[in-house]
RNA sequence: AGCGCGUUCGUCUAUCGGCUAGGACGUGGCCCUCUCAAGGCUGAAGGACGGGUUCGAUUCCCGUACGCGCUACCA
């Protein structure tokens, strides 16, 4: 029998980062198995719950590329899904869960109290067996010796998470529950239920957690706790997509680097660790920058264009021919998108303003002639290419008799603004003639610098 | 408090009892270089603590400490 697995978020509004790699897991064990990835919103909370919380955790799932085999098709709870063991929206299920209840009361093994309908659980040790941490034997804790029995349905009728998770893993025919750990404990009590129901559990997997760079557990107001912040900051998917599967999963061979399609033919349960994770952003960057290299050229192009307007720069009203090659001198060179428009922001805008600190070096007296000079020089340039300009800046050093070092970084400052940016001379090209020597001029004539 | 799970460089990890403890991120130095990146070379940095088993323990067992989780008519 193939797998079938399950990914069952609550639609708060965000979507988890340790969630979004506990749907992660259970999409690569999916695909590895060649099993189903099944997609249940348990959306109970009707308060808490809107179709935009349901929309958050969708297109958190598509931006990561874990496309599921049974599931919602919109955030429509009422709506189309795709799949024959459905509704999988929990709001959608009361029938379902209304008849275990009446099975269990029936057979004696739950009764009312006070309005609510509790559970007879059993007083013995139960044991969980774990495909990641092994066998757990889970006896009670003094509060349940007292009172082992719990809670399923609510005295004003809503079923509690414990119950419904288990019927609907049940009656999904779910055979391997790979969830966070923070879930083990509670196992014992899934155990039970489905005893209970007489039906074998599905075999567990509890996954370590995901925690903060203080070791401290990520909750909602955590920087970079919600899944869609990566998006938003200029991350791509596939570096975030790498960067999870290395935290509490292990390819074993020290290979880093790895596309989805490698970690599924790889990733196994057995293969999981045991410890929680911290998050290591610089890792993640890293691995962005790896891949943020490595785009093609028309991918890149597509997000840098997005992240400018973002700040509210409109490439589309500069020539196409003329916005591509400006972008091509920034690939390689940048790490997430986010840092693009004030890495190359100059060729989008006139109005430059020098860095301070780089200006007080660069624009000093003895500069100023040197300006004028590679100014000149410049302009009497009749191809204004990469190749051309930087054997006019390296010729006019020789003839003023100092490093090209001297000359470069005025003019880049001059022209772009910044200490720092792409390629000079092939910035300068992209810029072209014009207002590369309307830009010098600019700044010659400031009288603020100390020229 | 009770119960459960965990503990290898700052961080993510490798190690099926033989380890001069390997890799990666980050970090130091050097090289390359028009800036910044990238790249190359080269350093520093680790087995929580205490017992036991064993010829031998990072690896197995016990205890302690620490961390995390769970003990709800939250999910």
């Amino acid at each position: 029998m193939k797998p079938r697995v399950r990914f069952a978020p609550s639609p708060t509004g965000y979507l988890h980062i340790g969630g979004a790699r506990t749907a992660l897991f259970n999409w690569l064990y999916a695909r590895h198995t060649g099993g189903t990835f099944v997609l249940r919103i348990e959306d109970t909370d009707a308060a808490r719950n809107s179709q935009e919380a349901v929309d958050v955790i969708l297109n958190g799932l598509r931006w990561l590329g874990l496309n599921w085999d049974e599931g919602p098709l919109t955030a429509d709870a009422t709506g189309p899904c795709k799949g024959d063991r459905g509704p999988y929206f929990q709001s959608q299920r009361k029938a379902n869960y209304l008849a275990r209840v009446e099975a269990l009361l029936s057979h004696g093994l739950a009764y009312e109290h006070e309005g609510a309908i509790k559970f007879k659980m059993t007083r013995e040790p139960i044991l969980i067996p774990d495909l990641v941490v092994g066998d757990v034997l889970r006896p009670l804790t003094d509060r349940e010796q007292a009172d082992p029995d719990f809670v399923i349905v609510r005295s004003d009728g809503q079923p509690v998470f414990h119950f419904v998770n288990v019927v609907d893993d049940l009656e999904m025919g779910i055979t391997h529950v790979i969830r966070g750990e923070d879930h083990l404990s509670n196992t014992a009590k899934h155990i039970a239920l489905f005893k209970a129901f007489g039906v074998a559990p599905p075999h567990y997997a509890h996954i370590p957690l995901i925690l903060n760079a203080d070791g401290s557990k990520m909750s909602k107001r955590d920087k970079g706790a919600s899944l869609t912040t990566y998006g938003d900051d200029g991350f791509l998917a596939e570096a975030v997509d790498n960067y999870l599967c290395l935290l509490g999963w292990s390819p074993k061979d020290n290979i880093e680097k790895l596309s989805l399609a490698e970690v599924i033919e790889r990733f196994d349960l057995p293969q999981i660790l045991r410890h929680n994770a911290k998050f290591d952003f610089e890792k993640l960057v890293w691995l962005q920058g790896e891949y943020c290299r490595e785009l093609a050229p028309d991918r890149f192009y597509e997000l840098a264009v997005h992240a400018f307007a973002k700040t509210g720069v409109d490439t589309n009203t500069f020539p196409t021919a003329y916005v591509k090659a400006a972008l091509d001198t920034c690939r390689g060179k940048i790490k997430t998108f986010s840092e693009l428009p004030a890495y190359a922001g100059f060729y989008f805008k006139d109005d430059l303003a020098y860095d301070p600190e780089a200006a007080q070096k660069a624009f000093v007296p003895e500069n100023k002639p040197r300006l004028e000079r590679v100014r000149d020089a410049f302009g009497k340039l009749a191809a204004f290419d990469a190749a051309n300009l930087e054997a006019t800046l390296k010729a006019t050093a020789t003839e003023l008799g100092v490093k090209v070092g001297v000359l470069i970084h005025p003019t880049r400052l001059a022209v772009t603004g910044n200490p720092h940016g792409p390629s000079l001379y092939h910035l300068l090209e992209v810029l072209g003639k014009e207002k590369v020597l309307g830009r010098i001029e600019l700044a010659l004539g400031h009288r603020v610098f100390g020229w």
